[in-house]
DNA sequence: GTGGACGTGATTGTATACGATTCTGGATCA
DNA sequence: TGATCCAGAATCGTATACAATCACGTCCAC
């Protein structure tokens, strides 16, 4: 049914997707050091593969390497959190309006689907879930607007907010989202190209606004780091 | 002077950027298979930092890895072609729109070096260089807008660009290139942001028309791939 | 008590080795 | 003659081993 396909090695990808979704729930804080023997012995492989792994993480820039040093949970700078959602804006509503234009009756119940899992998820208190399920609502917009190169880019972008909304989110409930997302797959469903636009748009706003994007913000983090920039 | 800073390991690095060099000068034809060992023994490391640059090299999508068959310069297709202009169209002319607001004395100099680089390698007869000067452009350009993240996708999409003109450029004199380019830097020395956003929406719209984006193009590749799609 | 030098342990970078999978070429048989 | 099938070779995926680098704690001089 689904052994995979073309994609590349499967150990190394299995364990790159397994610490993305949980850097992603935020059970991995960020800047979390991941040491390549203790992830190997997580995942029961070798280094080899880990190594391989946190290379694709770090193309996505979920964790950073530093030679020598090791990976590290990436920590989105304020002027990286603010470039990553310009280049949302730049990128999402045109693909909103897009997947309106596209949309079937099995892609509207794919996007119900993740609303649905993402209360299921916030109801159990599972917030780190709900927020994984929440970005993954975007990637879905993306993908069945048919555009794959702009959904990968997407897709990361969605990662590294996850990271971002980790480190700036200031207070707020989440359940804001799935207003937001509700009346995004409403206006999807009628195939309002223009008013899904426009939701998008507010909705990327609304999110940046939640952030707390003043300079040197909630960790003071080290000395050492902070004198180096 | 350059011994590298941040960046991760230099050996795969360094090859990556080798192999990448010499596709964007299609000094290599897509579709060609890279093999490991030979690849290896071509820059004197072991298979090791091979399959790490080869890796890198797969998430930019300048070569496709396939489970168990080896690297392979990548082959985009027609859909491929269009969503990689259809993507620069989304970004590269409001980062140029920036760059011209943030222009520089020193970024006017570095911009005008690229093009007389270009215009030497077209002299030269070198005109695989030149294509790879003339992308350098595009990426300086997004670079000046200051907006890395940005930059960093502008940077992958003229990488395929390159492979895309490999497979489906259709005669016409690579010169235009050069001419629009010189109208922008000067558009942008004069920090006319609105003239340079429109003159590069009209670069990346005449490079798209003068392609050959027809299904079942140039090579008719081999039966089995022709079957198997 | 403070500051620096040095050695040790830990961790990463790279190479090599081995098992698994795929491709190639020729022999066999209808 | 043509297709099928089966070895052998080539190549990839992963594990392990060794070398290089870095972090940290101890010791000593001042």
């Amino acid at each position: 049914m689904a052994p995979k396909e073309k994609p590349a090695d499967t150990a190394s990808t299995h364990v790159a997707e397994a610490l993305a979704e949980a850097i992603h729930e935020h059970r991995i804080a960020p800047g979390t050091k991941l040491n390549e023997d203790e992830v190997g012995e997580v995942y029961g492989v070798s280094r080899t593969v880990v190594r391989a792994a946190l290379q694709q993480l770090a193309h996505m820039r979920l964790v950073e390497l530093k030679r020598n040093r090791g990976a590290f949970v990436a920590k989105p700078t304020v002027k990286e959190a603010r470039e990553v959602f310009e280049a949302r804006a730049m990128l999402e509503p045109t693909m909103t309006r897009y997947a309106a234009e596209r949309m079937t009756i099995e892609d509207i119940a794919i996007l119900q689907a993740h609303i649905d899992a993402e209360h299921a998820a916030l109801r159990a208190g599972e917030t780190g879930r709900a927020l994984q399920l929440s970005g993954q609502f975007h990637i879905e917009v993306a993908r069945i607007a048919n555009q794959v190169t702009i959904a990968e880019f997407i897709s990361q972008l969605v990662a590294r907010s996850s990271l971002i909304i980790a480190l700036y989110w200031q207070r707020r409930a989440a359940l804001c989202e799935s207003h937001a997302h509700h009346a995004l797959i409403k206006a999807l469903a009628a195939k309002d190209g223009p008013l899904a636009e426009e939701l998008m748009k507010n909705h990327l706003l609304d999110l940046l606004t939640s952030l707390d994007l003043r300079e040197q913000t909630s960790a003071p983090q080290s000395l050492s780091e902070a004198l180096k920039q």
